[in-house]
DNA sequence: CGCCGCTTGTGAAATCCTTCACAAGTTAGG
DNA sequence: CCTAACTTGTGAAGGATTTCACAAGCGGCG
């Protein structure tokens, strides 16, 4: 059952786990795939598709029981514990990340925030102190630290990616506009808002011309 | 020649145009298909195939002219004129985007800044005063605010969406983590900072099982 | 207990995207 | 002018993902 997985599929995995946390709170038992799909922007059709990637979790003439289903999908990313995470990079969307109300609720937990500015090395944010980048190696080596948000400007991105990587860091969220250079088994998510801003000027260009 | 575009090749071209442009600064004159894969982490054919959806750009033997090419992709994206931008909602996330180094440089002009917190409304961030939800309409409508970028958190999303486009926006970049639902012909890009992290978890949890 | 209405799980078909392979255009050089 | 070395643009082939369509399982009710 398990073969390799679409990455639009693990996309909307996500998504139907967020809506089954609504779904929760509202009280309800079961969910169809019908009901998972409207709120999903998707058919029901790809909603069975994507689960049945994993083993089959629904019953028929019921739907899926909404507790179960949940667990299962937050085994299945991950995120059925809690993942250390190191932010690299303490300017401005790194502190725009710390305070992400979402990032600690889900099970991401920052133990280590670095910067090479000097005038920030030493200083708080809550309660966690801000280190330079000397000690980084052993420093993520020793808390443990499997995830790395990299929040730093392009020229020092590289670097402290491989740093990363020889700290034996699993996993890497890249803010930086470029291609990180990484062993094939560190897996590399890229936010590029540039991209995004691209994407989307063109998508309003390209309506204007062709209705 | 120009039909439904994948949105992968948009993202490419996005990619192409950002080596385009370090190729400027190195002072080449000409670039092969080939060497813009290189930089890309895709094929040549890729590129050669993404770039004739929108017409031939390139001489056989020789490539591609840099300037010329750059220019094109510039005016394919839409990004060969300046948007007007509203910032909705000036928390971390509305302060990180603000400060953008890469934002203004590429032809996105913040215009107005919008937050609903008593405390900020009439401050400024730079030139630009903070102002209230209330007047939103009138204030996109006078300024020709064309583009919204959504920072505001999930409950108040849906509401300032409407808001906007009633006030005759084209398109908007969503940081909030809900779908919005807006008219067909106003294309929404969303920015999902937990699905990314959910993308990575799963990549890891997956990698350990399956080498 | 048997039938009905509902919903899943899944092969098969259709669609979408990427890769291949090559004819044809371009420049350089003799 | 002719050949060699490159490189594009593009049909056709191949692969991946989505959609379709339906057999099969389940619960409720008479």
């Amino acid at each position: 059952m398990t073969r390799r997985i679409p990455a639009s599929t693990i996309r909307r995995l996500s998504h139907y786990l967020r809506s089954l946390e609504d779904l929760e709170a509202s009280g309800d038992e079961t969910v169809s795939s019908e009901e998972l799909a409207l709120r999903g922007q998707t058919t029901a059709a790809q909603v069975r598709k994507d689960l049945s990637h994993f083993g089959s979790f629904g019953k028929r003439g019921l739907g899926y029981r909404i507790e179960e289903l949940s667990a299962r999908l937050r085994q299945i990313l991950g995120v059925d514990r809690v993942w250390k995470v190191a932010l690299i990079g303490a300017g401005r969307i790194g502190s725009a990340l710390f305070e992400y109300p979402a990032f600690e609720s889900r099970g991401y937990e920052c133990v280590a925030i670095i910067d090479s500015d000097p005038a920030k090395i030493g200083t708080y944010w809550s309660e966690l102190q801000i280190h330079g980048p000397d000690d980084l190696e052993s420093l993520l080596a020793e808390l443990g630290v499997e995830l790395v948000i990299l929040a730093v400007p392009a020229r020092a991105a590289q670097e402290m990616a491989e740093r990363s990587v020889r700290a034996g860091i699993k996993g890497i969220l890249n803010f930086a506009p470029i291609r990180l250079k990484v062993p094939r088994h560190v897996p590399v998510e890229d936010v590029n808002l540039v991209m995004e801003l691209e994407a989307l000027s063109f998508a309003i260009t390209q309506h204007g011309s062709e209705p």
